[in-house]
DNA sequence: AATCCACAGGAAGCCCGGGAAC
DNA sequence: GTTCCCGGGCTTCCTGTGGATT
């Protein structure tokens, strides 16, 4: 180690980021490319209110990364600052139904925002003189109780509630349209008050599930947000990188490479973002003061094996033991692997560690599932004679493989000397 | 040309847990 | 609470495969 000590190295090398906290996915940006077209229309059909019109509700369709979100937040953000000089008053309440995924919890989230507001304007004793509580406890109350707080408490002032359900796909998985078919309704009822239900999507299908009317009634408006294109995730990365890294810090092509990387899976801009910051963190990491097209290769490999060590933790133990059995095979011999050691391998595992044994024909499923995981690669070989098998080859190290599994309480108990020397040290 | 290896992978059906319907 | 149904994990049984070997 050197005379300046632990953190010499790190403070003598000039920094590469200014703040990289505008590369994640949780900013939201002041502006963003080539959603302009959805913008607007956003913004269109949101002031219509405001003029006195009836509000629509509108249902937003588009794959991950495409700026969804970031849009809607940002034209809410907007409509919110102009709403003071505005006719109506326009309140948004955004949710995101992975989190806040039942009818209950919706209804409260809405009633508390409302109850909160009203309590602020007019005092406690308003809400008392209404029959409404302070808040909305989490659980407990009967849900159209709920539904008639919320109700109440915004139909007090002119308003327009615009409602955003971010992954409402989710809430129709868990939860079933009801709430939707009570929040759309809701404006023939309101006299003061109006309701804009905005719905984010990555997925179409659970349209389906839904009762007509609600369907209908949440796609008055559609809108549709595209992939992106590598220029364009080109583009936005440029005007990332501006803010979030120090100039010249980043080397010739490494924008490039980012972008044509997203742009070959589906054009997915949180992705690209992602890939660019990890070179960042992996250039800062290794003292370099400019990040290069290396550095974004090694830090591809990274996120590649990373989310794949996150897909090994969550597979089911047998799955683990058939995975073990390759790890352990390559460990001793890298080369490729063929599935009638793997089984050999794993009927020992089981055998020898009281762990329940599966078929060769479910092994084999199992290693196709494997397969399509992306996890190993295996093809079907003929070796004449010899029959006819499938080459397996591991695709990420054995060492990483190893430690995602060894979370496992069944595959940390493995004891691997307890079995037969021959296949300890074949 | 016939044989045969060592599996792949399809078909049918069993079992079990969980949710909906009664 | 019971019954019914469904889907996923799994087994059993089976047919198919293509080139080295006989």
């Amino acid at each position: 180690m050197s005379s300046e000590g632990l953190f010499g190295m790190l403070l003598e090398t000039r920094p590469i980021f200014k703040n990289r906290e505008y590369l994640r996915p949780s900013y939201t940006p002041e502006e963003l490319p080539h959603r302009d077209e959805q913008i607007h229309q956003l913004a269109r059909i949101l002031a219509a209110p405001l003029r006195g019109e009836t509000p629509s509700n509108i249902f937003i369709y588009g794959k991950t990364g495409t700026g969804k979100t970031a849009s809607v937040k940002y034209v809410a953000k907007e409509l919110e600052r102009v709403s003071d000089r505005a006719p109506l008053k326009v309140e948004v309440i955004y949710l995101n139904c992975e989190v806040v995924n039942t009818q209950y919890r919706i209804l409260a989230t809405l009633s508390d925002t409302f109850l909160k507001k009203l309590k602020n304007g007019r005092g406690k004793e308003y809400l008392n003189s209404l029959g409404l509580p302070e808040r909305v406890p989490m659980t407990g109350w009967p849900t159209d109780e709920v539904y008639r707080s919320f109700f109440v408490a915004l139909d007090q002032e002119r308003q327009l509630a615009v409602i955003i359900l971010d992954e409402i796909d989710k809430l129709v998985q868990k939860s079933g349209d009801e709430v939707l078919y009570n929040l759309t309704r809701m404006n023939s009822d309101l006299k003061n008050a109006k309701v804009t239900i905005v719905g984010i999507s990555n997925d179409t299908n659970f349209m389906e599930y839904l009762d007509p009317r609600v369907r209908s009634s949440l796609s008055e408006e559609e809108l549709v947000f595209p992939t992106y294109n590598g220029l364009q995730l080109k583009d936005i990365l440029e005007k990332r990188a501006e803010i979030s890294f120090v100039e010249g810090a980043l080397g010739n092509g490494v924008i490039q490479l980012c972008a044509a990387h997203a742009a070959r899976e589906h054009g997915d801009a949180r992705r690209a973002l992602d890939l660019l910051r990890v070179s960042g963190e992996l250039a800062e990491r290794m003292g370099a003061d400019v990040v290069t097209v290396d550095h974004v290769r090694y830090a591809y490999e990274k996120i590649e094996q990373d989310s794949m060590v996150e897909v090994i933790k969550t597979l089911p133990t047998q799955s683990k033991l058939v995975l073990y059995s390759i790890v352990l095979l390559m460990e001793r011999t890298p080369r490729r692997v063929v599935s009638g050691e793997v089984y050999g391998l794993y009927q020992e595992l089981c055998r020898h560690n009281g762990l329940e044994m599966l078929t060769q024909r479910r092994v084999s499923d199992l290693v196709s599932e494997l397969d399509m995981l992306g996890i190993i690669s295996a093809r079907i070989v003929n070796k004449g004679r010899y029959g006819r098998t499938k080459e397996i080859k591991l695709n990420i190290h054995p060492t990483q493989a190893r430690a995602a599994m060894q979370g496992d309480y069944y595959i940390s108990a493995i004891d691997v000397l307890a079995l037969p020397r021959q296949l300890t040290l074949a």
